[in-house]
DNA sequence: TCTTGATCCTCACGCGGGGTGAGGATCTAC
DNA sequence: GTAGATCCTCACCCCGCGTGAGGATCAAGA
């Protein structure tokens, strides 16, 4: 019955575990990083928490549960002349920084709802074919930043100045319009392909004169758009061929 | 101008990390762990990467912004008769992890727009009541399941059958008036604490006559309260305590 | 052919927040 | 006295790489 111990004021580390529902490993964390020692050690070494460590444990539990760091609670603990002002300043930065996360976390939630729509809504027997359009969304994400693709899809029709913006645009609608087809497995005889293709040719020629890339990464683009035109429906392979050389341009001012 | 060394289908390991957005340390940390090694390697040991692994490359790349852990990647990537419906499981499951993350996220954000508030709206110029509040509200979430919580901020007022639920449910409200009294700082000569202590008292008695409790927490529950009645408008410190025993005595049944 | 600067290689430690032992000392209850 | 619970201190593990250190090799110009 005397195992209540805290009785007196003095905790063992498994008590304050136990009773703060923590781990004794964790307390041992703390320990080490300076965050949180024992008052007091008994002779042979076992560490006793007084009341005044109790209540640190919680305060760093409760900031804990924000989110914080424990580098940013030892901080924040650490200032004895912890303001209210400091603490709404951590408490919004805290906000900032969850809500960026939280911004993050709900774009790849679109991602993969869009991609599993397109799995049940078009035909898709081949992972492969599957693979190959999560290849090119990526690479269309990546190669557009945010705000352009919110513009490209909300108002992706009303296009006509001859501005490299608007290539970009058109480009990445050619990239969607390319995409169902690779998803249909439109066959080559079709004649929206051979439309398709001209566009593409077109726009990729736009694209390459109007900034400065190397004569290497346009003789690739050529030898590509021109295997790619010969060749459809392409194999993924292409696609992620294609793609690549794309990206190796980009990155290669 | 051959410094575009892909055309013959070998990538120096720089030329793939620049093409892909990756580093040079990624693409070794990939070989250490087996996701991506190189097709081949020149007599010096230097690694070149062929057409397949850049592929292979954009695919990891791809899976990767969907939030998938490499581990995950490459079992997704290693099974060659990977269908549809595995990668539907697997985006699913995906999709459950990212939604948990995001209401935990979501309740984080909450709680802390809720603290912002009681720091605007009540009058809390010590830092040290801060902390007691932010406390109380730790325990509070930590004692009750979320959904009691739920229950609790829907439909506070509706209660009347003496079973443990109901008790529970008074005695969170007990918490949260007893919380406004110490952001308001009430003095003990207020009648409105007499009465708060009074039902505190009640409720505290019943909640340790209901369930199996040990005598020795009874006790200091007891001794607790006692000090709490007398000793009003509490400390924050009084509060860190009986905060600590509450909790001692619901981990140790 | 030599040199030079860029690129490549392999260790190996670091981050955060602890988990999971290993091996031994110490406490507590009977 | 003894057994079982609890305590101590190392020390390595997770993930996804970043960041060097120290040395070998490559590509291009003189």
């Amino acid at each position: 019955m005397t195992e209540t111990s805290g009785a007196a004021g003095q905790w063992s580390i498994g008590e304050l575990a136990k009773a703060c529902g923590v781990t004794v490993r964790a307390l041992h964390h703390y320990d080490e990083i300076g965050l949180l020692s024992a008052g007091r050690r008994t002779a042979s070494g076992h560490r006793r928490y007084t009341e005044e460590d109790v209540r640190r444990l919680y305060r760093i539990r409760s900031l804990q549960m924000l989110g914080l760091p424990l580098a940013e609670i030892g901080v924040a603990l650490g200032t004895p002349a912890d303001d209210i002002g400091s603490l709404r300043t951590l408490l919004e930065r805290q906000l900032l920084h969850l809500s960026q996360h939280a911004e993050q976390v709900q774009a790849v939630q679109d991602r993969i709802r869009d991609l599993l729509s397109r799995i049940d809504g078009a035909t898709m027997p081949v992972p492969e074919q599957f693979m190959a359009t999560l290849e090119m969304i990526t690479m269309l994400e990546n190669y557009f930043t945010p705000e352009q693709r919110q513009e490209l899809a909300g108002r992706r029709a009303e296009l006509g100045s001859d501005s490299i913006e608007a290539a970009k645009v058109r480009w990445a609608a050619l990239v969607e319009e390319g995409l169902k087809h690779v998803e249909n497995g439109t066959r080559v005889s079709d004649p929206s392909i051979r439309e398709w293709a001209t566009a593409w040719d077109e726009i990729g020629s736009m694209f390459h004169a109007g900034e400065e890339t190397k004569a290497a990464a346009r003789s690739m683009w050529q030898d590509n758009k021109t295997a790619l035109s010969a060749d459809l429906p392409w194999t993924p392979e292409q696609l992620a061929g294609l793609m690549a050389y794309l990206q190796k341009a980009r990155t290669q001012p």
